[in-house]
DNA sequence: TCATAACCTTCAGCGACTGTAGAAAAAGGG
DNA sequence: CCCTTTTTCTACAGTCGCTGAAGGTTATGA
């Protein structure tokens, strides 16, 4: 029986995290000692290794809710899975894209500052006329 | 004299985030209406532009507040202008290497997906066992 | 037995908005 | 001038995925 933090060490998962998880449904309600502190079992250890993973790959909690009802139900047919993981990939395709043209707009604005004072600093020039930009990032939030 | 709607249209901002960004105290209290609606000048629809463009390039109001401050400030270096732009620079860069460590994990989940049932789905199978994963993808929410 | 480490609940806060409710003001047409 | 419609107002709650803190309780090892 693993207490919380153990759970938390073996995962590097803070605390509050996997109080958050079970808080909105992504963790069960473990197993509780007379005091009331959770206990928890290898298959709860699995689960939070799994959601870790998933988080580290970018997945959204409401998409790993999906996939550990998939991984649940191991008659059910991969696909679903396999869709999830591709809307993933492109979500990250789309983000690194458009990542890149922030870059090559950052680059050309640093490159071009000769170090005077604001008045005349490339920098902000850029930033006050959207029509000096080479490409466009209509988007926030890449 | 321009309404908030007229200046929301003009830099593809919705009305809320004008009034936001005033709260937060990166837009000024603008004049109002006897009747209280407030009425913008096109000092301030520049300086709106400013922040939305700089927000497209993926800088914090925090950085915004700082970028304006000097803006405002024609006679400072340039310096800092400068710094805080590479700084966003390393940022974005840093962000797309991370994601592409992600897209290559995931390119590698959803080719060798072979379609069967979730029991040996690939997917779900890299996402269960971390060491299957050829890069480290350490920090979460790259 | 007792110190202290780990745990508990509850709530607030982050960043950058976005949405809603309910009311008031402005603008245009008849 | 009246009426309708659109726009604006304030205030507050919600989003996502945690994170931190306050203030109290339980478990553990010496």
């Amino acid at each position: 029986m693993l207490t919380i933090g153990t759970l938390a060490r073996k995962t590097g998962t803070k605390v509050q995290t996997i109080r958050y998880y079970e808080q909105v449904g992504l963790m069960p309600e473990p197993g509780r000692t007379k005091g009331g502190q959770r206990r928890y079992d290898y298959a709860e250890l699995d689960r939070l290794a799994f959601i870790r993973h998933a988080r580290q790959l970018g997945f959204t909690l409401e998409a790993i809710r999906e996939l550990l009802d998939l991984s649940d139900h191991p008659e059910k047919s991969c696909q679903e899975a396999d869709q999830i993981a591709r809307r993933q990939l492109r979500q990250v395709e789309q983000r690194m894209a458009r990542l890149e043209a922030l870059r090559i707009e950052l680059e050309r604005m640093v490159h071009e500052c000769s170090g005077g004072n604001t008045a005349d600093c490339r920098v902000l020039e850029v930033l006050r006329d959207h029509s000096e930009c080479l490409t466009a990032h209509d988007e926030i939030g890449a």
